[in-house]
DNA sequence: AACTCAGCCAACCGCACCTGA
DNA sequence: TTCAGGTGCGGTTGGCTGAGT
């Protein structure tokens, strides 16, 4: 009973794969296509587990794979759609033609969450505070609708997916909610209720409460950061806002 | 030159989901 | 409806490489 191991385990080679493996699965997947992967390897002649084969496949020899760093406008994609729907590495990949879930993972892992883990760390390091923030009925009506304003994006996302082949070249900021997230916190720069109008900050996070609460307690220079920090149009986030406009929000 | 360390990335592992009998 | 097999996905690991000492 119970399922069979996908290889037998010390008959499949494991490890980096060499040139004239690589040549023969690509040879084989041109002339027959992969077919059950599991039974690739096999009929192929390679001593690799089928998995394997897919893997090597998917992510590196694909004749559609695109190579290179990542453009800024995928890094933008990449920020927004993480910031949106979290770590769906292949819902992600999936907007980055030639793009593998596995490239777009270790982008983010080494390059993006340190960034904004940074900018956590920074708004973070201030404490906590002893406001009461759930008093303040602005900041806990804009949570409820952040909150139901993510739940129709990733409804949204998610029809879109049947819809439209193909994702814009560039995303649209009513189209997408450009947000951020970190250590649990996200930042979003539209108040997506009100037509898109007026460009707003607003935070929320699991613990919401208290995430304004360190946010209220956010430091001068955790403000120069949130004001400093490279926004282009798409990461645009406090658009419109002026270090006073900031202070006077976190102070009510 | 030798060594250490951190970053990057290819590959593996295990689980969840899908599909067809 | 159930279940086995196939596949996809996300987390994790391990090796390679380059920078720093």
């Amino acid at each position: 009973m119970g399922r069979l191991p996908c290889c037998e385990k010390g008959l499949v080679k494991k490890g980096a794969w060499t040139p004239e493996e690589d040549q023969i699965l690509v040879d084989y997947i041109t002339k027959h296509g992969h077919g059950t992967w599991r039974s690739l390897p096999k009929l192929a002649g390679l001593p690799r587990c089928g998995k394997s084969c897919r893997l090597r496949w998917t992510n590196y020899l694909r004749p559609d794979i695109k190579r290179g760093p990542f453009t800024p406008e995928e890094e933008n994609t990449i920020i927004q759609l993480h910031g949106m729907i979290g770590n769906k590495w292949a819902v992600i990949a999936s907007k980055l033609p030639g793009r593998t879930d596995n490239e777009v993972k270790n982008f983010w892992n080494s390059h993006l969450k340190k960034r904004f883990f940074f900018l956590g760390h920074n708004l973070q390091a201030s404490g906590p505070t002893s406001i009461d923030m759930k008093s303040k009925s602005p900041l806990t009506s804009h949570m409820s609708q952040w909150e139901s304003a993510r739940v129709e994006a990733e409804a949204r996302l998610s029809m879109d997916s049947f819809i439209k082949p193909s994702p814009p070249s560039k995303p649209d900021c009513d189209y997408f909610l450009p947000s951020m997230e970190f250590r649990g916190w996200r930042v979003i720069s539209k108040d997506y209720t009100s037509n898109g109008d007026a460009d707003e900050l607003m935070m929320a996070g699991s613990d919401s409460s208290n995430a304004y609460d360190q946010l209220a307690d956010s430091s001068d220079s955790a403000l120069n950061m949130l004001l400093d920090f490279p926004s282009g149009d798409d990461m645009g986030f406090l658009q419109g806002q002026t270090r006073d406009d900031i202070s006077i929000f976190l102070d009510h």
